[in-house]
DNA sequence: CACCATGTGCGGCAATTTGCCACATGGTCG
DNA sequence: CGACCATGTGGCAAATTGCCGCACATGGTG
């Protein structure tokens, strides 16, 4: 699966920078990189991760979307700042188009819904635009799904500003807020 | 047509090239791009697409992801091959996160689910990786709106039979029937 | 023909979701 | 500072839903 040499020297091994506010996913996923080859780094912020980045400018990157204060999004741009040739995945708990396509105009590789496992992020990583094959799903979204895909759509547009949002889409904001703790139907 | 005072000369307005099998659809977001200042060309499948781009290179075009026999993704590439210019807009029923990457990973400009109108149209084509948080015009469709579009297609490509697509949407057959009693809220 | 699978229309009822209120907190702007 | 706005939360009545059942039509089949 891996075609990285496990023996390198330490300092001849990639770079990682794995970004995550869930510490116990974080030490996780590390593992299961380190073990494929890479010289694993991780941050749980925004800051961290730029700081981190600066110093070492890691060769892969997987950020997750959700970070706490400012969103993953940003940080794609300013790690392909520093590195255009960056490989960054995207990881999210919660998947919708709106943010992957963000992600992708961003720079981003790749876009992953978690859960994921260490071959997917690798697989993902390798990933260019010819290579895969796209299955175009036939059965449409159910309308609780669809509905999603557009609540994000539209917080996304603006700002995630909740309040406007619901103003938006003439529905109450007490109600949008409940759908947006409730995970895609 | 004659309403168009303010237009540049025929020949100097942007070419817009619409690809989608569904002839009304062209028809009627044919005639909505005209209005806003585009010389438009329709095309119903892959072949006639291609060959019209080749004629007359247009600078934007929308695509639908599902066309009769290849896939709308190959056109991208396409499209791009002659003219890496092209402003590409993707448009697509079922609308899903693998494809959205790959497309935008093609060089599609944007992807939007359907049902969508042609200021979201305009907007998207404006749309560059730095200004994605520009808040966009107003957003028409409230979410009752949209799923009641999203139903009435549905239920348009399932003949009418309500049961099954129930079934597809993954809501109970009374409620649907419920719904079907009312008007598009 | 009877039999069966399937789709449709509708009534009723409990469970869930909604709309709408109030109140507290924190941030920004003049 | 006060005015304003976005957010998070709880509570409660009203609306919507999920799910039951039943009657009826249609079309295929032994």
């Amino acid at each position: 699966m891996t075609n990285l040499p496990l023996l390198e020297p330490f300092d001849d091994r990639p770079t990682l920078l794995i970004v995550d506010d869930d510490l116990t996913f974080c030490e996780v996923l590390s593992r299961a990189m380190s073990r494929r080859g890479f010289n694993v780094q991780c941050a749980h912020t925004v800051e961290q991760a730029t700081s981190l980045a600066e110093t070492c400018s890691p060769e892969y990157a997987t950020i997750d979307l959700r970070l706490v204060g400012t969103s993953g999004l940003v940080l794609v741009e300013r790690l392909r700042a520093l590195d255009s040739g960056t490989r960054i995945v995207m990881l999210t708990g919660y998947a919708s188009i709106t943010t992957a396509v963000e992600a992708i105009k961003l720079g981003a590789t790749h876009y992953l819904a978690k859960p994921v496992d260490a071959d997917e992020i690798m697989s993902a990583f390798e990933r260019t635009a010819g290579n895969a094959e796209v299955p175009i799903s036939t059965h449409p979204l159910s309308v609780g799904r669809l509905e999603w895909e557009y609540i994000q759509r539209v917080l996304n547009e603006n700002n995630g500003n909740i309040s406007t949002t619901a103003r938006i889409l003439n529905m109450h904001r007490r109600t949008l807020q409940r759908k947006l703790t409730k995970s895609p139907r």
